[in-house]
DNA sequence: CCTCCTTATGGAACCGTTTGCTTTACTCTG
DNA sequence: CAGAGTAAAGCAAACGGTTCCATAAGGAGG
């Protein structure tokens, strides 16, 4: 059988309240009991139920993980898969499980989330997705439960969330391929109802523009984040007239089918078109040639998203109400694929 | 405040009992008190507390996955999120939660599956690994804890596991060459202390010597499961007097690798060499060549623990010590990479 | 020397369920 | 019509902790 406090409290010849003392470093328990029952608690191999704990602390020391359905593709994948080692990493220092739920259709989502939430079994809950709108997002506000996103969402201004700076990201994406002298830089967006699509392109935009560039709307195409987009924006951009010499695409993947293109028509890169693109997956850096990525944090996302919901969880109060937007720095990790200075006409 | 049973019976008229009976399906209720409480429970928004339930069931419909250490590699990531997917998603089928965890070594992994398991949070485990040695297996077996291991062990013969038949998908591999007409085949193999390295190295002997092909030294190369191993074993290979026609790659990073390679050297595939490689990752068909390789299931393979270790929960008493390790199938995606059959001298 | 604190501990109620044992009120049978 | 049998529901004791309140012992102050 399982050794409770009661078992302990009996050989250790005091009550359990004292034993429950112990546990929790009370005060007013004397150093000689203190070492006493915690020698006993030791020997009997004693360790605490974390359901009765729970069941009258109201309190789970656990959070959960909204994973999204679909997510069939490879950056999904590595994605998801960093942020729940941030996740962990983080929520296991500050003591707390990591629960990981997904439904098969927003509806069950939901119902998972509320049994979770309301059956007590998680104190709050990180969400992996920023939808437009969401059944979940406000089941969760109008609950008051803690939650965080990872990403970012433009109708719910003031929740927690974890995020980059997309703008800024791919303004200073663009930026490097303008100070290494391009001129004609395209865009390869994302979903346009993307929120991080749009940031992207808007960063774009505003780095041409501060820079006095010409903007051509040919010179942006919308894909997917995949490497069909990229070969298909390849060869438009190819056979322009007055065709880029540089590129930014939204997504590692949009530049792997780009290089695949340019590798069928004997292109070269960086020389024939520079390339830059973001989240720096392991496969940018081994390529041929290298890809000059945007890290975007990963690990330190799901870190921080960590910190931020258990911090809330613990003093839900402290919110200021101001610094609701995490934001996790990106770098621009420069490879081959940009190394390269295109001759002046 | 949240709704318990005690408010649901107060209103309802009925003690609470009854509406404990109602939640359960007891036989004993009649149809019109079942109705009366299931409305009042629906009207006061009732979600039962798991942690009072668990703490009189001492069961928590709840597993747990340790997940390895390091693991910062591109096919662990993509592996283990696909095998989260295939264990959370038929975990959720059968009702039960699943927890992350994860520590820095193998110490702070034991004290944590330990404090889960012992603090009844759970009520199993899968390990995502198969260590030679193990102290977290040694404390979940004499401990009598349910849990399954994704991979085999040989020093653990009869643990519940889930895993692929190795040996056997490394023999339909080189059988694919042989048939192709090849004779001269080599193999790279991983880390020689996995077990997964050395189950596919034996698969492929069995396939040369059943069809009575000469096997020689040189041929087989050691190597990791990372692209570089490739690049330096064809190198090696491509050097030989009498070089192979083909190899099987223990892992699709190496047949990367080996594909940069030939192409530096502007060796063509698979008119030079042909290539067989194994896991089927997302981007074996897209490299150039696409890669054939061998699909071993993750998530299957996933599905599968989650639905063993949950079977083993509910009836610990129904294992018949026979059907211990459930073998996932492996099948063969023949793609671009080993569509050539070699001319005979 | 008695009262009043202070300190260390014990007692008991409670957290929200489940479940074995009763109890109650019928219905059936001889 | 009495006793047995049965269906439906209630009572109360767990499950393993926490915590408020009470208590006992010892020391300080008057």
């Amino acid at each position: 059988m399982t050794v409770t406090i009661k078992d302990v409290a009996k050989k250790a010849g005091v009550s359990p309240s004292t034993v429950s003392r112990v546990l929790s470093g009370h005060p007013r328990i004397s150093l000689e009991t203190s070492r006493k029952v915690k020698v006993i608690m030791e020997e009997m191999g004693y360790t605490p139920n974390m359901m009765a704990k729970s069941l009258v602390s109201k309190t789970t020391n656990s959070i959960c993980i909204i994973l999204p359905k679909p997510a069939e593709e490879l950056f999904s994948n590595l994605f998801f898969m960093e942020l729940i080692r941030g996740i962990v990493t983080q929520s296991s220092r500050s003591g707390y499980d990591v629960l990981i739920s997904s439904g098969a259709n927003e509806k069950e989502e939901l119902e998972s989330v509320s049994r979770l939430l309301k059956g007590r079994r998680v104190d709050g809950v990180i969400l992996l997705y920023s939808r437009k709108d969401d059944a979940v997002i406000d089941f969760l506000e109008s609950g008051g439960y803690p939650f965080v996103l990872v990403g970012r969402s433009d109708r719910y201004e003031n929740i927690l969330s974890v995020d980059n700076d997309n703008i800024m990201a791919a303004y200073d994406a663009t930026n490097h391929l303008i100070s290494m002298g391009h001129e004609r830089i395209g865009f390869v967006s994302g979903p346009p109802n993307l929120i991080v699509s749009r940031d992207r392109l808007e960063g774009y935009r505003k780095a041409m523009e501060k820079n006095g560039l010409e903007m051509r709307a040919e010179w942006i195409v919308e894909g997917e984040f995949l490497q069909d987009s990229g070969y298909r924006a390849m060869s438009f951009f190819m056979n322009l007239p007055n065709r880029p010499t540089a590129l930014v695409a939204v997504d590692d993947m949009v530049s792997f089918g780009v290089l695949r293109g340019l590798n069928e028509l004997k292109y070269k890169v960086p020389e024939d078109l520079a390339i830059v693109s973001f989240n720096n997956i392991p496969l940018s850096e081994l390529s041929s040639p290298p890809i000059s990525s945007i890290d975007i944090g990963i690990y330190h996302l799901g870190y921080t998203a960590s910190q931020v919901l258990i911090q809330s969880i613990q003093k839900p109060d402290n919110h200021d109400g101001y610094t609701n937007r995490f934001v996790i720095p990106h770098r621009l990790i420069v490879r081959e694929s940009s190394m390269y200075s295109p001759v002046k006409k």
